[in-house]
DNA sequence: AAAAGATATATGCAAATGCATTAAAATGTC
DNA sequence: GACATTTTAATGCATTTGCATATATCTTTT
């Protein structure tokens, strides 16, 4: 009699690994997929429209503007990022080609070397900034409230 | 004396076109991004190790299949599924050349023309789907109760 | 300390994407 | 109905991505 409660009360949970989401669940996620596309795309759009570089750009920028003078490894740099390794080795490539960073040998590990942001380089994430900003401002800021903004921080904390 | 009451209420609000947002709003914004990418490439890699194909693919399929035997149009396809125009017509080649998709010849508009899914569509789509369901309900349900799904899909709503 | 394995990064090549433009048909205007 | 405008879709070309692999160095094992 327990165990058949038990029972029950873990399938009607959804948490449960591999289970079948309901329509609501996949709905959300769908929508999670979808809103973070557009807004993603409208800060590219207001970039470009500004004559800037890509987002990508501006990521990479802002995490070694960040780590200062130390400046960073590709590796830790893949990790903040998200990106994958041969994308950032040849975004590194790229940045360094701009003139926005600058490559030190490294070392404790001659395999790699440590990236780091040029002046150049802080003065154009500088520029990115306001029009990013105000992507930010427009299409997410000005639809949320402070509730929802604290919600969905934690809920998408939980997914992280 | 009201009037600067006014102001200032209206200055602690964040909803306002392009006004500077806090911190908190930006570290949102942010996680949003980060966690919808690393979904997306956890379905995309899970698809891949089930040697399907890609995440787009199902979502045009998914569109078609919602469609019937009535097939959407392209421009249809690219408002449900947020592709680019050029994008989506050479993704809907590939789908042809894979067999999945057919192309009618549209009878009211001659410059376009219908996009149907077809019964190795169907049946590719029937495939995938219990992978990306499972990516789902690991990556996502697992980790989420059911208000924060409701929450979520509120919030997110307000975004859309 | 040699051998085996793991890690950090780069790269050749194929595929996908973005951009700008084209072509063709539809719609609106006069 | 002729002409300008808009809409739908495709495509050439350059850039970016993904995959597989290569290379060099570091770490572990024996």
């Amino acid at each position: 009699m327990l165990m058949q409660l038990h029972i029950n009360v873990k399938c009607n949970r959804m948490a449960d690994r591999n289970e079948i989401p309901p329509e609501t669940t996949v709905f959300a996620w769908a929508r999670l997929l979808r809103v973070s596309q557009s807004l993603l795309s409208a800060v590219e759009t207001a970039l470009k429209a500004a004559g800037l570089p890509p987002f990508d750009w501006y990521d990479v920028l802002l995490e070694l503007h960040r780590a200062g003078r130390r400046g960073l490894r590709p590796y830790e740099l893949q990790d903040a990022t998200l990106l994958a390794q041969y994308n950032l080795s040849r975004l590194a490539e790229r940045l360094l080609n701009a003139g926005y960073i600058e490559r030190l040998p490294c070392p404790e590990d001659r395999r790699g070397h440590i990236l780091r942001i040029t002046s150049d380089g802080r003065q154009v994430r500088r520029k990115m900034w306001p029009v990013y900003r105000a992507a930010i401002a427009d299409h997410f800021a000005a639809k949320l409230d402070e509730d929802d903004i604290r919600r969905l921080t934690a809920i998408l904390g939980k997914l992280a």
